[in-house]
RNA sequence: GGCCGGAUGGUCUAGCUUGGUAUGGCCCCUGGUUUGGGACCAGGAGAUCCCGUGUUCAAAUCACGGUCCGGCCA
């Protein structure tokens, strides 16, 4: 094997993870960073057809818990976009503006979506008239532009991006704290269960909450870099978008009322980026057995004396394995201008959860050879064994892949008392746990200076049970009045 | 915002100082031989050398302006 001529990557993962993501996007074709707006990108078929699955579990998901799906314009008007004060500081730096129509300028300025809640809300208000109509709970597939500075990155942080966006409203307050617990515990069935990314949710400090919501939570990934990447975030917008848009209802008492309002907005595209930076390694892409565009490639071994026969039989297979199993695509790799090492490699680097090899001893000895893409290991199966090998092996391969890669949250935390510690913590690439004054905004300033001294941002508390307790804050030293985690980000 | 680099077939790249037919690898295509971990031989295709202006008999190369990309600093 000659080094210039691979097709695969050539760098390590662990080495230059940078250069390896780059690398891994193009040789396996997932997406081509060559269009000419930057910041958007072309998803190539392999990867969009695992987004697409990942958008058909997250939207089973969401309707199972009582959503029903919406299909909302891409367009806003510039009016609906000034009625939350908050919400237009937040975005406006970064929204996409509509000028002309043709040659024509516009009256009024639209804005692509960069967030649909102006989009929505209005109509809301029409829709929702008493409290039979609530809860009220809806989503939005699709995509929105946030013009965004400094690096862009196919997947991770992009100008358009792909996201699910559900916009829930409830008569009391207490049902939309329970629906931001629910947006939680989706988040966790559908990244830790299905797409095997280990998260933890924190509730962001008021200066980095969602523009416009009450409380932000938000789930950051735990990635084997010690880093923390930011994944769905759950918003409890409480009334401040009912008033401005004038979501009410009818009460049972015939009185006039705002409803309580909640938004979740999982990014399906930042998912599948941080899915395979986690998931994949030397080789190239491992995904869950669901996601694999083919989940079993089956690769044909012969000399030119056994050609017709191995290939026969390797035909033989595909059906008989296409008839029995029902959650796989099974592919026949018989391209006879391929040496089955290039196909090794190539099926690998496209991560394809299982390999099946057949040549003419396989034939006499009436077996395949079966290869695991997580650990590599080849095995023999006899023919009539294959049934249920394949059978096990599918219900198995994502549970081992999440085994492989779960990080106990507690594991990655270290305890500290002082900013000297933060920063050693951090410079171990782990979590700093510690006191803080305040997560309102009068906390701000000493966030700064972690910021600042540490190059690592406040996170927030933990939205679960939390139990470290800390006497004074770390920065000014003023009584603690909640206990913070401090990381890293991407 | 400041400073510094860079831009050449699909891709990576040589050439630029000292102006004169643009180099090579990979990918791709054709024919043949191959096939249990990245095969080989022969042939082929593919480039407004980022854009504009200037200097010149002659510009990828020199000068000036612009665009885009990257890096470092604030």
């Amino acid at each position: 094997m000659s080094k210039e001529k691979m097709k695969g990557i050539s760098v390590k993962k662990s080495e230059d993870f940078s250069r390896w993501y780059t690398e891994l996007i193009q040789k396996a074709e997932l997406a081509d960073i060559r269009y000419n707006i930057k910041g958007l990108v072309p998803y190539r078929a392999w990867a969009s057809v695992s987004i697409k699955r990942m958008y058909d579990k997250y939207e089973k998901c969401l309707e199972k818990k009582g959503h029903l799906p919406l299909i909302m314009p891409t367009l806003i008007p510039e009016r609906n976009f000034l009625l939350e004060a908050d919400h237009v500081e937040g975005f406006s730096p970064q929204v996409f503006w509509v000028t002309h129509g043709g040659e024509k300028k516009l009256e009024e300025r639209l804005a692509l979506r960069p967030t649909s809640e102006t989009a929505l809300y209005q109509m809301y208000s029409l829709w929702i008239r008493s409290y039979n109509d609530l809860p009220f709970k809806r989503y939005v597939s699709g995509q929105v532009f946030r013009f965004e500075g400094g690096d862009t990155r196919a997947f991770f942080r992009a100008r358009e991006f792909h996201w699910i966006e559900s916009h829930d409203v409830f008569a009391t307050e207490e049902e939309a704290r329970q629906q931001v617990i629910e947006d939680m515990e989706t988040t966790y069935e559908m990244l830790q269960d299905e797409f095997a990314i280990p998260i933890i949710f924190f509730q962001r400090p008021e200066w980095d909450k969602f523009a416009g919501a009450v409380h932000t939570y938000a789930a950051d990934a735990l990635m084997d870099s010690g880093r923390v990447l930011q994944l769905p975030s759950t918003h409890l917008l409480g009334q401040n978008f009912s008033k401005p848009f004038n979501v009410t209802f009818m009460d049972k008492n015939n009185e006039e009322k705002y409803g309580y309002i909640t938004c979740y907005g999982p990014a399906i595209s930042r998912i599948y980026g941080a899915m395979i930076s986690l998931l994949g390694d030397d080789q190239g892409l491992v995904l869950p057995w669901d996601l694999a565009p083919i989940q079993i490639v089956i690769i044909p071994i012969y000399r030119a004396d056994t050609k017709e026969l191995v290939l026969e039989k390797a035909r033989e297979l595909t059906h008989l394995i296409d008839d029995l199993i029902d959650n796989a695509y099974i592919k026949l790799d018989d391209r006879d201008y391929v040496s089955p090492g290039e196909k090794f490699n190539e099926w690998e680097l496209k991560g394809v959860p299982l390999r099946i090899e057949i040549g003419p001893k396989d034939i006499e000895n009436n077996q395949i050879v079966a290869v695991n893409r997580i650990s590599g290991e080849k095995i023999r199966v006899k023919q009539d064994e294959l049934n249920n090998y394949i059978e096990t092996y599918s219900e198995n391969f994502t549970k081992l892949l999440k085994e492989k890669y779960s990080i106990q949250f507690e594991s990655q935390v270290e305890i500290a008392n002082t900013v000297e510690e933060v920063k050693k913590i951090i410079g171990e690439n782990k979590i700093a746990c510690t006191g803080f004054c305040s997560i309102d905004l009068d906390g701000e300033p000493c966030a700064e200076i972690i910021e600042k001294e540490v190059k690592a941002q406040v996170r927030g508390k933990r939205a679960d049970a939390e139990t470290h307790k800390f006497e004074k804050c770390v920065v000014c030293g003023n009584p603690a009045h909640e206990t913070v985690y401090v990381a890293r980000s991407y």
